[in-house]
DNA sequence: TTGAAAGCGCTAACAT
DNA sequence: ATGTTAGCGCTTTCAA
């Protein structure tokens, strides 16, 4: 069955389908009588306006492309139902692709967009950071918010403070008198991954602590990388004089595959070890033992996202902008005092000073 | 900075702009030299064809819409993200977007879409499958693929036989030699609720065990719900003889919600209580302890609804379609042998006998 | 081999 | 208050 146009309506209701636009449309003036009738018409007709004819004179879609790492990722996932969400509460469609991993189809995929004339493009693909083919692309062809740095773009972004997330999870630890801490990271190539290192460093430093590399183990964010990555640690440590009472995971899924190794390993937390994740995801409160984390609001991100974006378009800002979400601490079970330590006092750190200038 | 068109490239190129569009579509003849110079033109400027021009002349978008639940879902991700690959494996772009849970705001988003010229649509928002609405709006207008049954609507479906999940699950705990089996179900209007019940229920009759509507708790499929479920279970039983030592988990994020709970009871799995779930999520593999779970192959059926709508608009297929994706039982630690309970044989049962004809 | 004409469904400025 | 004209960027048919 076909759509019907503006020129059944108005070959229905005999008159002149310009006429039958400028009611639809609620502009111009026409007679309430033709109004009404024109109306009614279009509705007994079942009349859906063509997004594609609107937009090709406008200019706009009212649509606008997400560029987003593989979502089935949990917290990538929040970003982009907070994203979509605010979309449509104005009345804007999300088309959404993921990228694979190495992130090699991404100039496909933004040339489907651009092809469909979206009006500006979010990016939440973190391993895109690197891509040099992703800024030439967008240059000066379309508003866009990142969540991420795009080498060879002066883009907006939109993020959360990763910096002080590592470090608050630090300091939490620290906090709680232990001393040997190690880390689980995400990918080493990635912004993220760095910047909370620096504030899981910064932290130990504000404690004098020195930063031993041999407590520091990579993952890929995926539960099982967690898992094997506190197993290397816990054998390395076995052989070596590098102890360890706590552990800082960079995400809360790696974290659940350290709680599962762990129990395996007949370790009990926090007696054992004291494990703080990120993210805080849903189930973050149901683990065994529940986890406590740096909450890192990745709905709100991607609304303010898509906020932003659309500023950008209808204000037609030039400026790159720059939103810092704030993060906080979520202490569940997971963390607990280390044994016999008394109540330690750590120098405290005004918060200027550890925020590194070019976040993310 | 404005896109490029073919007029853009004609001018530049001295030729006509019917004759780019030829070149550009690799159509009709042009001499050799032409082509070259006109591709080289167009290439240089950076030309990128505009979708909705051409969707305008040729009837199509070659872009369909996927309404989704709130995909912060891990199952229903799992699902839009096999989706947009196989979408995008074909050139095709996704438009989606989540509906809240009343599905309230189903017909805005599936006029947006309608608006937008999509060549089909994929349902997969089981919330919907009770509104009228949708059928109404759909009827005739589009090709459609559902995960979910749509009231008033003949339409082509792809899912998985859901009375055959709950029947392994319970199956696989009655082997084990448990006999007062609990289950924790979904929201009971739900169609997937009642089928894995249906199978549960299959099941403790093929032992020739008598439902007890007793071990019957509902949850809303996350973890807290879960989490409460088990806790209303075991309060309710533990003043009554109805007695469980098993329970069957319609989805796994509710088991986590299970396992959390049992535990802060001081109770023991799998040597107190076995439980098996229902998705095989990523951490299913990793809560403490492992999981037992079916697997519901999400992925790969969010990919086969694609496909099959791909199919339906392109060959024009009529009589609605119906693929169902076999599941499979993941047997882990979280489900044991009953104690000093002997090898249990039951009775076999031929898979015919206990697959309903109306599914999901 | 190339170009001109028409039209997809719509909007907007202008003329009646 | 209504209709006319023009054009958004493209494809397709037909004429040169």
């Amino acid at each position: 069955m076909s759509h019907v146009s503006l020129k059944d309506i108005a070959a229905q209701a005999g008159v002149s389908f310009q006429t039958v636009s400028k009611v639809l449309k609620g502009k111009g003036n026409v007679s309430p009588e033709t109004r009404a009738w024109i109306l009614q018409v279009a509705d007994e007709l079942g009349y859906v306006p063509n997004a594609l004819a609107r937009g090709l004179v406008s200019q706009h879609t009212s649509t606008i492309g997400i560029v987003a790492s593989d979502f089935s990722d949990y917290v990538l996932a929040q970003f982009v139902v907070g994203a979509e969400q605010e979309a449509r509460r104005q009345d804007q469609c999300i088309i959404i692709g993921n990228i694979d991993l190495a992130g090699s189809d991404s100039e496909r995929y933004i040339r489907l967009l651009i092809e469909r004339r979206v009006d500006g493009i979010v990016l939440a693909a973190p391993q895109l950071e690197q891509n040099q083919q992703v800024g030439k692309m967008l240059h000066d062809q379309l508003p866009v918010v990142s969540l991420h740095h795009v080498p060879g773009l002066q883009v907006s972004r939109v993020g959360q403070d990763q910096l002080q997330t590592g470090y608050m999870a630090t300091r939490h630890i620290l906090e709680l008198g232990h001393r040997q801490i190690a880390t689980i990271i995400g990918p080493r190539d990635r912004r993220v991954t760095q910047l909370r290192l620096r504030g899981y460093q910064q932290a130990l430093e504000s404690a004098g602590i020195a930063y031993d590399p041999e407590l520091v183990e990579e993952g890929t964010w995926q539960v099982e990388s967690g898992y094997e990555a506190i197993l290397r640690l816990l054998d390395r440590t076995a052989t070596s004089n590098a102890h360890f009472t706590a552990v800082f995971v960079q995400n809360d899924t790696m974290a659940i595959g350290v709680l599962s190794a762990l129990q395996q390993r007949g370790c009990r937390v926090p007696e054992d070890y004291s494990i703080v994740g990120c993210d805080d995801i849903a189930i973050a409160a149901h683990t065994i033992p529940p986890l406590t984390t740096v909450h890192i609001p990745m709905y709100e991100t991607g609304g303010t996202a898509v906020r932003l974006l659309l500023d950008i378009i209808t204000q037609r800002i030039v400026e790159p902008q720059r939103i810092i979400l704030p993060v906080h601490l979520v202490e569940r079970a997971s963390s607990g005092r280390l044994d016999n330590s008394s109540t330690i006092v750590l120098p405290s750190m005004k918060k200027e000073t550890i925020c590194g200038k070019d976040q993310n």
